[in-house]
DNA sequence: CCCTGTCGTTTACCTTGGTAAATCTTTCCA
DNA sequence: TGGAAAGATTTACCAAGGTAAACGACAGGG
């Protein structure tokens, strides 16, 4: 299975998942809530979905659940990122890139790394 | 209101109309059947539904109905990529461009073309 | 011992996107 | 002139994502 598409709220709670590297339900329900209110259910009901498409799990701790993600980080950002490159940018990586650092503010020094990672002009 | 989203499909058909300026529903649904199948019927139901959200609209002509885009392509663009930015990137430009250089194959000559919108390293 | 708060589970909606058949309507040619 | 072809419109589903109340079970305090 090609990495199963998560939702916006689907994603923040992965979020916490990957942060703390377990959390229960009434934690992930906590976190969320610092930003955008959500009623404790609803994030419960989102970790089944989750469950069932096998990006989470769960243990139980007494009678509570200890949930935990099951897919990395690094395969999630791939996906999104490639979702948006496929549909918007015809799959160029540079067009995006180009598309950035001409319509967003990016700082001097977080520049300075970008020029790093591109490394030198190298003749060929 | 703040740029609605389209769905894939949707923006498929979008992209069609930012291209040709104005186009029927019949040669729209030829344009996508060149990639993948799709009943001309859906392309009609998702046409209209671009129309309800304001993001296309139509002409008679004669019989048939011409459409064409009413917003502008620089504006799905930039709702899709900050949607990215935000949902994964942490609302930050400069760690999605980080991202792709490591992450995704660009050309040298792309890679030149990146390195003149940066700039030269202006000293502090 | 029982009541209440906390767990997890079940059930129920609503919206959006996608898919497409069925149907109404008009045109035009055989 | 009558019916097929081609438009548009209506109607119908399905899946996914999100939202959340309702419900059943249980532990722990008073």
């Amino acid at each position: 299975m090609s990495t199963p598409g998560v939702g916006r709220v689907q994603l923040r709670i992965m979020q916490v998942l990957w942060d703390r590297k377990q959390a229960t339900a009434r934690e992930i329900t906590a976190a969320l809530n610092e930003d955008e209110p959500i009623a404790h259910s609803t994030v419960q009901t989102l970790l089944r979905k989750l469950e069932a498409k096998g990006v989470a799990a769960h243990k139980a701790e007494g009678r509570t659940f200890l949930f935990h993600a099951t897919i990395k980080e690094q395969k999630v950002v791939r996906k999104a990122t490639r979702d948006l490159l496929e549909r918007v940018f015809d799959g160029s990586a540079a067009g995006l890139v180009a598309y950035l650092l001409k319509n967003e503010r990016i700082e001097e020094s977080e520049l300075e790394e970008i020029r790093r990672l591109i490394g030198p002009k190298n003749k060929k």
